[in-house]
DNA sequence: ATATACTAACTTAACGTTCGTTAATGTAAT
DNA sequence: ATTACATTAACGAACGTTAAGTTAGTATAT
């Protein structure tokens, strides 16, 4: 019979992108995402022409969707104290809202060849750390920006990676998963470092 | 036959850590491992009594033997900001040296399920966390010193995690990765911040 | 307007492969 | 003779994938 309800290659990635998120590619089987989406296998088929590809779909429209976000963050023409804490508060609520995002590119780092790597390095990550070393830069002249930028990014992404391991360490609590809390702390910690000056 | 040269669990896991750093638990089947390290798959089931058990071994003896190192690292007697930087400069010495151990923390704060994450959140990050709570505190009682650590830890561990990703970045060269100069950079990074002062 | 062909979106059933694991067996050293 | 450490062979389950068939809607021809 020809369905009444036929599912469209976007509802399919929508099912498939919080199960490669969290298993991985290889943790997750093509009857995982058929059982999910309320298909059979083979229909699957129909819409990518195998597993491969219905991964590295997931992936592209995950970081295709997410780097215009951060472009857009970046593009703020406040002071660049302003902007800093503009960025790092966006930027906070965005690993917040979409656990998925984080995951993946983490899963991409350590999964991922050369190819895939290179894609996402220039898809995703490029436009993003070009415009945080020009931040770096304007704010501080006299440090490296590459490496400026890898620590200022490394430190909100950091905060959202160990989430989940938050609840089993000493002096935990509540409002550390607050993203503004997280945000602000953040800002402050990256301008200012640890010595009261 | 008996075999000439048996093989120790250790001679096992010295095999299957890395290949579980690589491509995770559900990427590495017990074939893979037999193969490499030179044995039909049916003997592991002599050294261990099933995947999963092979793989918290290899999970307990990496995490195990660097908890020790850890705390070591945090023992020193110094003034704290020397503390700090000495403290900086191993880790990254440690992170560069054995890529497997962030590999496998990371994994594991994907893939681990409950008691897993409260095992790796004890054994291993508990200890640390505390020296380094205590060493943000020294260095600025101001400070929220739960979040500060959290911060710093990713400011060093983020730099080895996007390694990979290094070469296909704007501006990337050689020297960057070098733990020196990482942990030089570090250092100075969380001491001051950005703000030239 | 009705019959016909076509197509999109599935289904069920099965393919060969690989998986984790076990049973039965063998051999060299104690 | 027993034991420690392996082997080969096989189990059932799950894997990615494909072949063949079914049906509801669309397009075309009469």
């Amino acid at each position: 019979m020809r369905p009444l309800n036929p599912k469209s290659n976007e509802e399919i990635l929508a099912i498939a992108i919080p199960l490669f998120a969290k298993s991985g590619y290889s943790g997750v089987s093509m009857r995982n995402i058929a059982e999910k989406v309320g298909v059979s296998p083979a229909a699957l088929y129909h819409h990518f022409s195998g597993k491969e590809t219905l991964y590295l779909a997931a992936m592209t429209q995950t970081f295709v969707d997410k780097a215009a976000i951060l472009k857009e963050i970046l593009g703020s023409r406040a002071a660049p104290e302003e902007r800093l804490a503009q960025f790092v508060a966006r930027f906070c609520e965005l690993l917040d809202q979409d656990n998925d995002f984080s995951m993946l590119i983490q899963r991409e780092i350590m999964d991922g060849d050369k190819s895939r790597l290179q894609f996402l390095a220039t898809e995703v990550f490029h436009g993003l750390f070009q415009g945080v070393i020009e931040l770096c830069r304007e704010l501080d002249s006299l440090k490296d920006p590459y490496l400026t930028a890898v620590s200022l990014i490394g430190v909100v992404m950091y905060h959202f990676q160990v989430a989940v391991l938050k609840p089993y360490l000493p002096y935990s609590r509540e409002h550390y998963n607050d993203p503004q809390v997280v945000a602000q702390h953040a800002t402050k910690f990256i301008l200012q470092g640890l010595k009261t000056c």
